[in-house]
DNA sequence: GAGCATGTAGACAGATCTGTCTACCTCCGA
DNA sequence: TCGGAGGTAGACAGATCTGTCTACATGCTC
């Protein structure tokens, strides 16, 4: 994985080979993410995944189907993304600082130009009134995000306290890169602060 | 101010004596926050006003002039509600734990059962593509929120950086807060961790 | 008393949205 | 061989969206 699959550049598989279920969802995940939710109408989406009205339908009876099947799609891709970036950045982990990953790996994220925050939390922020299971999906996601934080952490009862406090502070650190209060680099910088202040030599 | 401002509530504000234009923004203070701005239509507005199409474009030619509108008189309502919040509790501080009213006006807001995140965080989520300039607006929100947040710490050239990773967390904490991760009392509690750790002894 | 700001009621235009429909094609497996 | 899964093209219905229009009323100010 050279190049993190959330980034998009999907199209080049969105060709003739593949399924169109399977196209629906890459055209959803590229418009979903990029313009949001409601503002991405059908008619665009069966332009962009190549396919007719009538093949969407078969495959999504509804449109609330497609933005269910797009956040179970998004999730397993960028949980996959997020556990190979820490993964990548273990090299750069020491005892004196276990989260180290965690804030290369974001660095990597916040620096793409396609970055546009988190899918869940604008799904929340876009839908949570009218749909209000993306609610839960996204507090899913969020937890199994925290867990890949606390896999980071020595094996200690209280790891579990410190790693709900640095997804916090992750959470925080994705909606200010979004809306760029400070720059990207503003983000991280105060990233850095409040994780390093976390007690991480448990123990 | 016995009831925060935000809670809603401003119906009874909303009566003929209240000129047309502040009757509009009320209405979009309560549906765009509560149901989304793309959500909420032009004819739902008129309706919950009380004006007619006329006086509607008459004050805001277009929509997004009043999504402009909103978003400005938001700021200001917010603004007087949390720096009043944490004058109130200004009680419980301590110097041992300067940011302890930030914790507890925040735990008012969470548990207001109105409460649907950051107006600003979700405007972007939800707008951020088609309308830029939002992003905008909401960093300056989240400058003077920041700013806000360094008004409890001690006089000190590191109180700026500690307010920054404070207000990372209490981003972070709405977030977590409006998804319902682990409940409100898991992002408080969280968010205690998080601010707790925070270097405020400072000097 | 003229002009203007502010308000009313409601029809209308034109775009766009979700979702349905008919009619036809192709491939594959029982 | 035949039936079903999966595909195509595109018209259509019905709702909803933003924004415009005519026509009229009221009250303030110069």
């Amino acid at each position: 994985m050279d190049r993190p699959v959330y980034i998009g550049g999907m199209e080049e598989r969105r060709n003739l080979e593949t399924p169109a279920r399977e196209r629906i969802l890459l055209a959803a995940h590229d418009l979903f993410y990029r313009e949001g939710v409601r503002a991405t109408g059908v008619d665009r989406l069966i332009v962009a995944a190549g396919v007719t009205k009538v093949t969407f339908y078969r495959h999504f009876p509804a449109k609330n189907d497609l933005v269910r099947a797009f956040l179970a799609y998004r999730h397993g891709l960028w949980m996959a993304w997020f556990e190979a970036a820490l993964e990548r950045h273990r090299t750069a982990q020491s005892a004196d600082d276990p989260l180290a990953p965690l804030r290369l790996a974001l660095a990597e994220w916040f620096e793409d130009p396609q970055f546009r925050g988190c899918a869940f939390i604008n799904a929340v922020a876009e839908l949570g009134g009218a749909l209000p299971e993306v609610r839960e999906i996204a507090a899913a996601h969020k937890r199994d995000m925290t867990a890949a934080i606390a896999g980071l952490l020595p094996d200690d009862p209280r790891a579990q306290r410190v790693a709900q406090a640095a997804a916090l502070a992750v959470d925080g650190a994705i909606v200010r890169a979004q809306t760029g209060v400070e720059g990207t680099q503003g983000a991280l910088a105060a990233l850095k602060d409040a994780l390093g202040a976390l007690p991480t030599r448990l123990g």
